[in-house]
RNA sequence: GCGCCCGUGGCUCAGUGGAUAGAGCACCCGCCUUCUAAGCGGGUUGUCGUUGGUUCGAAUCCAACCGGGCGCGCCA
């Protein structure tokens, strides 16, 4: 409808812009639809009049009349049934019970497409990404519930999704990982000469996979050398972890297409290759034994070090060789999802992509903000030192997924987030994710219960675009829900809009990469079927017309929460 | 010092140029012989951090300031 009133008043705009021998300048995108919301101001409105004034030299009033006299004949009567022109000129919109038959029509023709884009282009999405040494906590899990809800949000608009976790297998982290590992692994044979070094990771972190470690492999390890032994161990200290992460990421519901290891882009000689085209772009220098990128030319604060003087990379140098294979790839948009305390690394990675020839414009990153973890109020303060962390693990089993899912992803990604362990625990009755699961059960269970009034009704099984074809051969259909002009016709259509609006809310939410807004337009939903469901009875044994009107009705409102649900990657459940 | 994010009812947050700023939680009052009361209805709660500017119109855009979080390595 948005696009229909857009069109309509642009060309509207037009003419008017030839009667009076002006010009606007006026593009199609600066014509705003808004929802009123007063009642009284009808279903849209338009303020383009407001702009329109300065230049015509009239009032915004009578601009509005004008724009009418020319869109009111062609309308009326058709999808919109009312215009109206109100002061101080707002062009105000009526839709007609023709539009909102057409909206119920199109959900149960194709549910599973309905607001589904097509053809769009392929994106990236790396996400997650954490350290292979050590357990996940609340912070990555933010940064995968909003990853992988925006994966959904763009597939259902019609993107070619690909996410990707990359690992940071190798470096200086690992070697030193191997050597912590080692000292553990000793110490727990006996060898209690071993003393950690001071910077050291933490033996709490170390000491159950090295004792999985242990049992699988006994005393195997222990002829070879120190070093192929730190090696061996930090190999299988980080398949564990790995493993691990995978295990929860999956039970939040999130599965990447590719886990892309760094190791690979030493082995493959992807970073050499790199450098090698830096060089040829004259994009670097050497200088103190080290090379340097000539960044500052190309935006960041200053100049950065590629390769050190010792020879090692930084990372950096590894990292952009990433990026340059994310673009050789070939993806249209290249997504990363970082968290805040990153977002240093965006000017010299952006930097560095440009001296690489790189087409920027398709690359962005995403930050999300810190999650605080607390408890009855009280911040929790973590310490990997001290061992005090609180595992992502520890939170999925005290909570529950889709209670962590829904309030990580219920806010917008810059601003943080207060995670209270407590609050989300008895969020059993308070949380938001419950109350739209539950208007979910409650059509799922009048569903269920429609074959008692009519073995017609036979809706929970079957797909709802076989339901439709079946029932639409009245032409009647739906007379029940548009006929009274009533409060009943008011919520009716109040419904009806907002399953109307999904199709925009999927465009615009997909645009603007917030998949928040698709939990705000769950919860809304939701909050409007109980009201519904609080007026209107579904299942009445003595009108079966007016009945079946309500079922398919509720049939469509199901549809359009359980898209909005699948998206948000949280559970369907048929009875609570 | 510089950079990024945030500042909206007691609390947690929507709203990013439009008409009288919205939800949830909390608090008070009502509603189960009726498809799930994990629900519904009603009530109380606001200098939209401050000050200026742009505009017919600003919580929204611009500037300065105040307050909070994070980041500024030849670490990864």
């Amino acid at each position: 409808m948005e696009l229909i009133l857009t069109d309509l008043i642009y060309k509207a705009c037009l003419e008017v812009q030839d009667k009076h021998y002006v010009n606007f300048n006026l593009k199609e995108t600066s014509i705003i639809i808004e929802k009123p919301k007063l009642a009284s101001h009808g279903d849209f409105s338009c303020g383009i009049a407001f702009k329109l004034a300065g230049q015509l030299k009239k009032t915004p009033l009578e601009i509005a009349k004008l724009i009418y006299e020319i869109i009111a004949k062609q309308t009326i009567g058709k999808l919109i049934e009312d215009i109206t022109v109100t002061s101080p000129g707002y062009l105000n919109f009526t839709v007609s019970k023709l539009y909102l038959y057409q909206i119920l029509k199109e959900i149960l023709e194709q549910p599973n497409n309905y607001g589904r884009g097509q053809n769009q282009p392929s994106v990236l999405i790396e996400y997650v990404s954490a350290n292979p040494t050590g357990p996940l906590h609340i912070g990555h899990a933010r940064n995968a519930v909003f990853g992988s809800c925006l994966a959904n949000l763009l597939k259902y608009a019609g993107y070619k999704v690909e996410e990707e976790f990359y690992i940071n297998d190798t470096g200086q982290q690992i070697t030193k990982l191997g050597q912590s590992l080692l000292v553990c692994y000793k110490r727990q044979l006996g060898l209690s000469n071993y003393n950690y070094a001071i910077d050291s990771y933490p033996e709490w972190l170390l000491l159950e996979p090295i004792q999985q470690i242990i049992k699988e492999h006994g005393q195997e390890l222990i002829n070879l050398t120190d070093l192929e032994i730190s090696d061996k161990l930090a190999t299988l200290f980080m398949d564990i972890t790995i493993n691990n992460q995978k295990a929860e990421l999956n039970s939040l519901k999130i599965e990447f297409n590719t886990w892309y290891s760094e190791k690979t882009l030493h082995d493959s000689c992807k970073i050499k290759d790199m450098l090698k085209l830096l060089a040829s772009n004259n994009q670097t220098y050497e200088s103190e034994g080290a090379i340097w990128l000539k960044s500052k030319e190309l935006g960041d604060e200053r100049d950065r070090v590629l390769v050190k003087s010792n020879n090692h990379l930084t990372y950096l140098a590894t990292d952009a060789a990433y990026h340059l294979d994310k673009f050789k790839r070939g993806f249209d948009y290249i997504i990363n999802i970082w968290g805040s305390d990153h977002h240093g690394q965006v000017p010299s990675l952006t930097a560095i992509l440009k001296a690489l020839n790189c087409d920027i414009n398709k690359f962005s990153v995403i930050l999300t903000q810190m999650v605080n973890l607390s408890k009855n109020g009280e911040i929790v303060r973590m310490s990997k030192r001290m061992g005090t962390v609180i595992t992502l693990k520890e939170v999925i089993d005290e909570v529950g997924a889709d209670a962590i899912r829904y309030f990580l992803i219920e806010s917008s990604p810059n601003n943080s987030v207060n995670f209270d362990l407590e609050l989300a625990k008895k969020a059993s009755s308070e949380n938001p994710v419950f109350y739209i699961q539950y208007a979910y059960a409650r059509m799922s269970s009048i569903l269920r219960k429609a074959t008692n009034l009519s073995p017609d009704f036979d809706f929970f099984n079957l797909p709802s675009e076989q339901i439709y074809l079946k029932c639409n051969k009245k032409n009647t259909l739906f007379a029940h829900l548009f006929d009274d002009n009533g409060e009943n016709y008011t919520l009716h259509k109040k419904l009806i809009l907002k399953l109307a609006s999904f199709k925009n809310l999927i465009t615009e939410a997909s645009q603007s990469q917030q998949p928040h807004k698709i939990a705000h337009y769950a919860y809304d939903l939701a909050n409007d079927l109980q009201k519904f469901y609080e007026t209107a009875k579904v299942l009445n044994i003595d009108d079966l017309n007016q009945s079946l009107d309500r079922l398919l009705f509720i049939l469509a409102v199901r549809t359009v929460l359980a898209n909005c649900l699948i998206i948000l990657g949280l559970n369907t459940p048929e009875k609570m």
